[in-house]
DNA sequence: CGACGGGTTGATTGTCCTCAAAGCCTGTGG
DNA sequence: CCACAGGCTTTGAGGACAATCAACCCGTCG
């Protein structure tokens, strides 16, 4: 069968990896997030920096009267929660029961003077979240319903490690909020894929999709 | 009168200044593109990088069907192309008469190196547009059509150095295209604005803007 | 002058949102 | 073991906001 919980990608940066390796001091500990739970909070004080272990992370803004944008979801291995800045630009919440490592910001502000190898790290994490983050404008800006979901759809595709299968941490809201639509309109526009052959559900919550035809979806993509 | 093109900022960042003093060499020359002309196309060899003497640029992506978004204007003072990667993201093009300067690249990547002030900056810099990118997902994924309009306004009228007014360099369709909007939804917004007392317009091209009341459009902005 | 670029405004359309109902699965407690 | 509640998802009906299509105005420039 197929694996429910995402497991270690392959293609994980060796980023932290180098780190730990070269500054092991720098790693203080490994936490367990319950579902839901908050990591930390926009404009909270920036005193790690993050590490998914295993789960998911959903990093997000919100406005005054509650309309959410998730700005990026984090799976296993990605870094997050780096700002670079005193306080944290998002909310930062477990989409699932998460594992979580954590390194002391402090710290690598430090090694970044000594080090230029992790000067040069921090450059290319926030230059990769920044590529990220303009593209998801393109995405935000003028792509369609359609168009969003299967953006979406190939991008989980690409990161999480599915062997031909796409198991989302996330419900239909967290979607929405991530493309800027309903979940409503999410779940129309993944019925219409359905429909149109390019996907198929497998599990019994609608959370695994097997993408049958990429090339439906990539020419939805653009 | 009002200036119709826009003077070097006061808050021009340091950044380059610094850089121009320390390394005089990295500053190849000066160059004047005409209101149009493509600075460097996306998916280039990023080459040098650019800093906007006076003027303004818009970096933007295209859809295969020729949907546009922007994803910033450059204005006097800023710097812009510094993206870390072989290929620019972003076509850049004129949106008036400009002139810009530019930097070489590879002396930049050198410097980085042995130099761990210039590699800050760098780290810094990139921040500063990631920044951006995630208040501009928002924006994009979640305001209305008149919250983006108002927002927009503060935000040019924070980085123009208008003395009260705002002097746009660009056209409807590029706000529009910035905003994830129309041209025409982007004209109703302004109308409505005047309409509601938050603004007037000046010149007889309908691109000075006089904010006479930020408190209204500060409250749409959310 | 007449063409053109840029802007506004009106009428209509369409995509997506809102509101609502129903189905399914899971977990819990009698 | 079954009943039932709650979370999540789908689907339908209607409505709203922004897009589209179109007309017109204004200023500039050849």
């Amino acid at each position: 069968m197929f694996a429910r919980v995402n497991v270690r990608p392959a293609n994980a940066p060796s980023i932290l990896g180098g780190l730990t390796a070269q500054h092991a001091d720098f790693v203080t500990s490994e936490f367990h997030y319950r579902k839901g739970a908050e990591i930390y909070g926009e404009k909270e004080p920036a005193e790690y920096v993050y590490q998914v272990v295993s789960g998911a992370v959903r990093s997000y803004k919100l406005l005054s009267d509650g309309r959410r944008q998730i700005g990026a979801f984090h799976l296993a291995g990605d870094i997050f929660g780096l700002e670079n800045t005193e306080h944290h630009r998002f909310t930062a919440e477990a989409v699932v029961d998460t594992n979580v490592r954590l390194i002391k910001r402090m710290s690598l502000e430090r090694g970044a003077y000594s080090d230029s190898v992790l000067a040069r790290n921090l450059l290319v994490m926030t230059t990769s979240n920044l590529r990220h983050a303009e593209d998801h404008m393109l995405l935000l800006g003028r792509k369609t319903a359609l168009e969003r979901v299967a953006a979406f759809l190939l991008e989980m595709d690409r990161r999480l490690t599915g062997v031909g299968v796409v198991a989302l941490p996330m419900c239909r809201r967290d979607i929405a909020d991530y493309l800027g639509l309903t979940l409503e309109t999410v779940s129309r526009a993944l019925s219409k894929l359905h429909a149109y052959g390019a996907l198929d559900f497998l599990g019994s919550n609608q959370r695994e999709i097997m993408l049958v035809d990429r090339g439906k979806l990539a020419q939805l993509d653009n």
